[in-house]
RNA sequence: GGGCGAUUAGCUCAGUUGGCUAGAGCACCUGCAUGACGCGCAGGGGGUCGGGGGUUCGAAUCCCUCAUCGCCCACCA
């Protein structure tokens, strides 16, 4: 056996192995298959903000697990990586690395260069700069990462890869958009939109994150504005006295019998003195302070439906940048014009504590001011409150909730309980899908609008680009029948300042992925997909949106199964650390130490939808697996090529086989299911079993030359190295490359017509097993080598 | 507030439709140089299956209830 080696060792197979695939193309896709005879993969695009953690790991690991059993058992395997790097994180993480901000008025500085060290303030830069900063960190990111991938190995065709940023994605999404537009499933309109003062964007729903902070009720007195009570007053908790200015109207539940005589009637506000209607609404809480509210325009989405279902007036004082409007709302009097001076221009929680001040003076401040903690709106990644802020934006309409939950229920999930999240964030769902953000790095709309005579921009003639020009970028490209030179002037044009939110692309990676826009071959030959593997917290975002889009453009799901993974924690239980440098989780750090087949065995434990505990015993647990299976084959190796001619025909042998015919059953079945843990754990366990007892009992024969011994040992050898060859990649290519031709990854998946089927009885084996355990225990007893005759 | 999941040995987890004395690996203890592996091999101790009720000849498994942990969703006055 001249092929293995005296010494085997795991180290180095991760590089070796790794050069080896990429070139040969082992898992390079082969297109000239058809529907049938393919598995296709939605690959989660990993957002290209940071770093990937273990954690990235396992779930990459458990896709790959799935993409290696298809391609074993005959299908041609579509399986390409996308990297997610437009959006909102990918510009919060250049602008904390760098230390940079992007203004747009500037212009272009083609010698910009970031300082070495961020610095404190951040240096203002142009739009294209800042641009162009972004595509270079993440360019670098990307590098990383899929160095970080093909160690693990991942068998990606990595031909088959995309950017959320690049041309072919922008190409597909703002194709998507026109579609949508065509169809008239896409509007724009003013409305109050969820704002992040810090970010200076819309925020969707989806990207929201309650988060209990402390807060004050403060009791407020109204006063009646008219009939024989007229100067009575009315009192009024809120936690946000800084909007008083804002307020348009007082709420009571209709059948608060307290307020029912005042429904219809008007109050004064305190300090602003604004005339403001009593009104009734069901959303009203009795229970809640004293019973009436004060509705503000806009401190939460609560308001914001008060202001819709009662047609109230709008009077915003909050601007984009978290401060108060210069100018003072209308419906206050002079002196409350003269008031609202001492707050205009304030941060809102400058004029939160400014308000009470004045409220205290005057004495519309009743009783102490009472703390409480209370959920608030973040924005997942934000660190201040969300505003409500008046804009203009786009949005998506949904499909009705029967339709959208009609589809949750035709796709197949695993586990089956996450489908509850998803009915859950249908049923929640309140209004339609916005799908504007106020940013730079993402993918613009591909519309303009005209500019009138009198300089004005004419919103509802919104000029769409041609299929044929897209990818396009408004703030440069000049539409059809106008001249460069026309722009932001009268009767000429002005392009759509924004960027579409991320997951206004993402949601199509299904079609970026199969090139909808550009290979309809392609295609038709890998869509719908069959996976769509995910974390669980996004299924609201990115799997629900996917389903959204899938639903308008082919009125089909986009894939047949979603395999949602669990969380990584810590051995403490907590969410493992994204920190940078040498945390004791840096996947890198892990796969040198344990190699990646140890990592992968880790991964492996995690059945679909359950958390996983980050365990260094499994890991090592997984690292003296591999070396037990390159030890247990070499031996098996050592004894020669039985000849051609030979069969397994002894009882013992039979029996084994026997058995090993009922794992390769139990372990396809478990693939089937997406129940890897299980295939792993049957295969693992007969392993042991059979290096433990079988080969200590065919020992002697296999050293006499007995055939039958001999094409056992090849034969269970061969089955269970294809069994371990999704979980480690690397040593079982190793092995194979010893004794077999072509790689292992591409080697059939075992099948019981393979075996010898005649029947015998397994338990021969176990009782052989037994008695050798006895004799041991005897010989333990005794303390006795094991060697020594019984 | 509504929902989903978890709770089995010190740790990480199995336990199929209720059925032999509840399992594995790690850790721990003891032993063994054995024609591949000492990163090995053999043996051993260790659990009232989160608590309390119930159904049943029989419950880790089915029902009710409570508790703890995690997550998802929810209209912030």
């Amino acid at each position: 056996m001249s092929n293995v080696p005296e010494k085997p060792s795991i180290e180095g197979l991760e590089s070796r192995w790794r050069e080896r695939w990429a070139a040969d193309g082992t898992y390079r896709f082969d297109r000239t298959k058809t529907r049938d005879e393919i598995y296709s993969i939605d690959t989660p695009p990993p957002t290209v903000s940071g770093k990937l953690h273990i954690g990235h790991c396992c779930s990459f690991t458990h896709t790959d697990l799935v993409a290696r059993f298809w391609r074993m058992r005959g299908k041609e395997v579509f399986y390409p990586m996308g990297w997610d790097d437009n959006g909102l994180n990918t510009e919060r993480r250049v602008q904390l690395m760098l230390g940079i901000a992007c203004d747009p008025s500037l212009p272009y500085d083609p010698d910009f260069e970031p300082p070495a060290k961020p610095p404190d303030r951040p240096i203002h830069v142009s739009r294209p700069n800042f641009v162009e900063q972004c595509a270079r960190i993440t360019e670098q990111l990307e590098e990383a990462y899929f160095d970080l991938w093909s160690t693990l190995g991942l068998s990606v065709d990595w031909t088959q890869s995309y950017t959320t940023i690049g041309e072919h994605a922008r190409r597909t999404s703002q194709v998507g958009f026109l579609r949508l537009h065509e169809q008239s499933h896409v509007y724009r309109t003013e409305s109050p939109t969820l704002w992040d003062v810090d970010m200076r964007t819309a925020v969707a729903q989806a990207e929201l994150a309650d988060r209990e902070i402390p807060g004050t009720y403060h009791k407020l007195r109204f006063y009646r504005a008219d009939g024989p009570s007229a100067g009575e007053p009315l009192i009024i908790e809120t936690t946000r006295p800084e909007l008083l200015a804002a307020c348009v109207a007082l709420v009571a539940h209709p059948d608060d019998a307290r307020y029912q005589p005042l429904f219809g009637s008007y109050a004064v506000t305190p300090l602003f003195n604004a005339r403001v209607p009593i009104v009734a609404h069901e959303l009203a809480d009795p229970e809640k302070g004293s019973g009436i509210a004060m509705i503000c325009t806009f401190g939460d989405t609560t308001d914001v439906t008060w202001w819709r279902e009662l047609s109230l007036p709008v009077r915003a004082i909050v601007e984009k940048d978290g401060r108060l409007s210069l100018e003072p709302p209308s419906g206050l009097d002079d002196a409350g014009r003269a008031a609202y001076e001492q707050i205009s221009g304030l941060t809102v929680k400058q004029a939160q504590k400014r308000v009470v001040e004045l409220l205290t003076e005057s004495g519309h401040i009743d009783g102490e001011p009472r703390s409480i903690t209370h959920p608030v709106k973040f924005w997942e990644n934000g660190s201040r409150p969300l505003e409500i802020v008046p804009n203009r934006q786009w949005f998506i309409r949904y499909p009705p909730k029967d339709v959208l939950l009609a589809r949750g229920n035709e796709l197949r999930w695993w586990p089956d309980f996450m489908r509850v999240r998803y009915e859950n964030w249908v049923n929640g769902l309140i209004g339609d899908w916005n799908i504007t953000r106020q940013r730079f790095f993402g993918v613009p709309f591909p519309v303009w609008y005209p500019i009138d005579d009198d300089g004005n921009l004419v919103h509802d003639q919104p000029i769409l680009a041609r299929v044929e020009q897209l990818p396009v970028d408004p703030s440069s490209d000049v539409p059809d029948g106008y001249d460069a030179d026309q722009r932001d002037k009268p009767c000429g044009f002005a392009g759509d300042p924004d960027v579409m939110d991320t997951w206004a692309t993402s949601s199509l990676t299904p079609l970026i992925a199969g090139h909808w826009v550009d290979d309809d071959d392609l295609l038709r030959r890998v869509f719908p997909m069959d996976l769509r593997p995910q974390a669980h917290e996004i299924i609201r975002t990115w799997l629900f949106s996917t389903v959204v889009r899938s639903h308008f453009e082919f009125d089909a799901l986009p894939f047949a199964n979603a395999a949602i993974s669990g969380f990584v924690f810590d051995p403490e239980r907590k969410k493992l650390s994204k920190s940078q440098g040498n945390s004791p989780d840096d996947p890198n750090a892990v796969m040198t130490e344990y190699g990646s087949d140890a990592v992968r065995y880790w991964a492996a434990g995690g059945r679909p939808g359950m958390d996983v505990a980050f365990d260094r015993n499994q890991l090592k647990v997984g690292r003296r697996l591999a070396i037990k299976l390159l030890n247990a084959s070499k031996f098996v190796l050592s004894f020669g090529e039985p000849p051609v001619t030979a069969a397994p025909t002894q009882a013992l042998d039979l029996a084994v086989l026997e058995q090993l015919v009922a794992v390769v059953d139990e372990a396809t079945a478990a693939f089937e299911s997406y129940d890897y843990t299980k295939a792993i754990e049957r295969t693992e366990s007969f392993f042991w079993s059979f290096c433990d007892d079988y080969v200590e009992l065919v020992k002697s024969r296999a050293y006499a030359g007995d055939e039958s011994a001999l094409a056992t040992l090849r034969a269970t050898l061969s089955v269970l190295l294809r069994l371990f060859a999704p979980f480690l990649p690397f040593v079982t290519e190793e092995v194979w490359s010893w004794w077999q031709n072509g790689s292992i990854h591409r080697a059939s998946w075992p099948a019981r017509s393979e075996l010898p089927t005649e029947s015998t009885d397994g338990a021969v084996f176990d009782i052989a097993g037994s008695v050798l355990a006895e004799i041991r225990k005897a010989k333990t007893a005794a303390k006795k080598s094991l060697r020594a005759d019984v």
